[in-house]
DNA sequence: TGCAAAATAGCACGAACGTTCGTTTTATTA
DNA sequence: TAATAAAACGAACGTTCGTGCTATTTTGCA
């Protein structure tokens, strides 16, 4: 089980209306050299900072030789978006998926994200300058954040239900209710970690956490 | 006492560096105005949208006639920082600091600034869009903002220390760590309401500010 | 009412933007 | 190896960007 369907970069998916050529080998590896180096870019200057100019001078090559791999900067900006949630999918998600259902892999996924949005100080977080840059406008690159977000959401939502079926939370636990709750823990620590460079930030983080969990632990469950 | 004490935009402050008028009458009031409309812009673009061309349009000037009032983009844009924490001053400090002291007052802060989060659903707000945008750049836009922001959260530290000091919060209440809780419920109700789209957004929020208080309310208090 | 100063307009600049086009180089395959 | 398709290039397009200059208009004060 994956965070979510994957969206598939297949070839043949070609449409009618713009013919586009079938991608050579060659073509793939450059085209997944350049979203890898334009999701580095993105990190810093966010998706809308990213131009296919300074992108082409990153990777040495011409501008049109960048754009005629996407067509568009807007397809650019939405390949980027995938691209970053294979990454986060990879990093967060599988890794935590290792640990035993329940709590545990509740602070799996928790921890790897934490760690992911405060330890990797020198990249941001797509997902959160991404939100700021399209709460409001509509489009495809917005489609893919929400749809990313949504699924990761679910995700974590899943990962607190099961911690209730296993009884290491209350049965009136809500868990849409402490999924939004840790979700703020992050955006909380995103702002005072990278922009106010708070040095505590991590540790408040890991407080409040254990604050939410306090909060719906059944007795008899001290960790 | 105000959230911070005033930059001033006094007229005998300028430098011998850079030569600036007088400022008349007339000046004042453009600029003013330019300013308002400047604010309003980037509550919906975000700081780095703005631009000068689009809002000379909207003002009904010449670039070169709004340009010469701040002699740079980074001064205007500082400009619209400081219009918008005034702004965040009238709106949601003033009016909450006629309630009494201690919870009533912490609870009329965190409801306005709720309130201007999620019901004046069509502009953004400057502190959030402008930590993402400038993050990682230095100048002085950024340290504008960080400057309101840090003022802002200290007023609310304050706003907790002082529940404390009436007892209506328990003695080992940390108020750095509920202002960084308080924090995340307003950060989480943006990203949730502005850009999810998310309707529960608000009842959400108003749960989790219940939890993080009863955690530290002292017996006997009920509210 | 006249005059200095401030406010605004007009114009131009160099740079960067996304995009299009025609051509050349490189890779794949028959 | 020859034929073919894809990839990459370089130049140019029309805009927009922030910012200088130089007039011109408007304002406020003696």
């Amino acid at each position: 089980m994956t965070v979510h369907s994957d969206p598939g970069d297949s070839p043949e998916a070609d449409s009618a209306l713009k013919r586009r050529p079938k991608s050579s080998l060659k073509g793939q590896q450059t085209k997944a050299a350049i979203v890898h180096a334009a999701l580095n870019l993105a990190t810093h200057i966010g998706l809308e900072g990213l131009s296919i100019g300074a992108l082409a001078e990153r990777m040495q090559m011409s501008k049109s030789g960048v754009f005629a791999h996407f067509g568009s900067r807007e397809e650019l900006q939405v390949s980027v978006v995938r691209e970053y949630h294979a990454r986060f999918e990879e990093e967060v998600f599988y890794p935590a998926m290792k640990a035993d259902r329940g709590l545990p892999r509740l602070r799996a996924l928790f921890g790897h994200w934490m760690a992911r949005t405060a330890i990797e100080i020198d990249q941001g977080c797509i997902y959160i300058s991404g939100a700021i840059e399209f709460e409001d406008r509509d489009g495809p690159v917005r489609d893919a954040l929400v749809t990313s977000m949504t699924l990761w959401l679910n995700a974590l939502k899943r990962a607190v239900a099961q911690a209730k079926a296993t009884g290491e939370l209350t049965p009136d636990t809500d868990e849409a209710q402490v999924t939004f709750e840790i979700h703020g823990l992050i955006l909380t620590l995103h702002y005072q970690a990278r922009f106010m460079r708070s040095a505590d930030a991590l540790a408040r983080v890991q407080t409040s956490f254990e604050h939410i969990l306090a909060r719906y632990l059944s007795s008899g469950h001290t960790n």
